[in-house]
DNA sequence: CGGGGATGGATTGTATACAATTCAATCGCG
DNA sequence: CGCGATTGAATTGTATACAATCCATCCCCG
């Protein structure tokens, strides 16, 4: 297993995740260069795989390309994860108030929603929390049966756990989040989309303050 | 003169926008493979920059890239526009609260606005449209002071595009959506919120219905 | 005839090599 | 001593060449 298996996937494709994880657990923190040749090494791979990676990194925002001057991580301001949570509730609340509104054809997904949100009370480990927190967020999203909508919701993501990455780092995530969690699930299940949109709205407005707070007091650096 | 005056930004940058061109006036259909050498030689340089191009209309969302297989024009079908129009009228929506909320910094730019749409009812010429009406919507999203708003809404744009061009190739503007554009601007420049989301549910409503008729009219291919 | 597997052309994916650009440090001139 | 031009190393942008993959066709065997 120390030796590399054989590639399923085209090269380009593992650079994406491998360069979105670094740069979403803070590896790579805002506004490093990301010179090719280096990180063509670092990976083991040419430059050109490398490149198109980078594209696809700026599509997802995370890094800004400069013609002729290069790569580097995005930086992140406070502003940022405001505009970022207010966008992000204006992408669920309409991907709730889509789901809500067949709630019918969603009975399974939405039990499983729940009872995942329940059962996520008692995890412990980091990035099984992390996961879990995306799992919870990308299948409502799904649950709108809108794929344009879940695929903006998808790249402002990245986003979001680059800013959720700062802050959990120390913090622990408190337990609230998983019964908001679950309380949204029910609503939507219930087919209650006002309901739902409330709890929603508490939810990351809690969310971000504690966030903002923490970047504050921590001095936002970049 | 006729020969290439010496080029000021990278390859890349201008095929990506020939592309574009090129899909959303349809010039490229839905569905349609795109080969890389051979769009390469058609624009006379290399695969490298082109493949390049591509994967950032594909993060437009305007190609799919299949591992392997190869590019296609992203396929559009009459569910793609309800989707896209609902998208677009919550992060029209987002835009407009928040430029309402700072109108008073706004002045200028919200009168620059409902002077472009004002002049716009004279417009005949069907580039010059198109570009008045992305303008105008445009400038909105800038209003809202939320830079990741923008880009969200850029991106659907190049959709939006596409959609409006395969209709609006039949019929003409109709003269109320300069007038759509008016009253939203200035209902914004007097920090009337919700009037201005009003009028927006109604005029993209009606964008989106008179293209969903042409569309099921033509019979909705691909 | 009918189906499973080999085979070759077409196409994508990647490495290497080279050209073009940027930026900073240095030099020359006033 | 100050300031603009110059030069060169570092880095990005692109072309060419080659390897890997896919897909349709054909062949062979039942």
């Amino acid at each position: 297993m120390t030796a590399a298996a054989p590639r399923l996937e085209p090269r380009s494709e593992t650079l994406v995740d491998a360069l979105r994880e670094s740069i979403l657990t803070g590896r790579y923190a805002p506004g490093t260069r990301l010179v090719q040749e280096d990180l063509a090494e670092a990976f083991g791979v040419s430059r050109i795989p490398l490149r198109e990676a980078l594209r696809r990194l700026e599509g997802e925002g995370l890094v800004v390309i400069s013609p002729n001057r290069g790569a580097i991580v995005r930086p992140l301001a406070p502003k940022d994860v405001v505009d970022l949570y207010d966008l992000r509730l204006a992408l669920e609340t309409l991907a709730i108030r889509r789901a809500a509104e067949r709630y019918a054809d969603l009975r399974e997904s939405t039990k499983t929603l729940a009872a995942q949100a329940r059962r996520a009370i008692a995890a412990r480990a980091m990035p099984t929390i992390f996961g879990l927190d995306r799992d919870f967020h990308a299948e409502l999203a799904a649950a709108s049966d809108n794929p344009h909508l879940v695929a903006a919701l998808g790249g402002q993501w990245s986003q979001i756990m680059r800013v959720m990455h700062a802050y959990f780092q120390v913090a622990n995530y408190p337990a609230a989040v998983w019964h908001d969690h679950e309380a949204i699930a029910d609503a939507v299940a219930h087919g209650e989309g006002d309901a739902a949109v409330a709890r929603l709205t508490t939810h990351l407005s809690e969310s971000r303050d504690a966030i903002l707070a923490h970047l504050r007091s921590n001095g936002g650096r970049a």
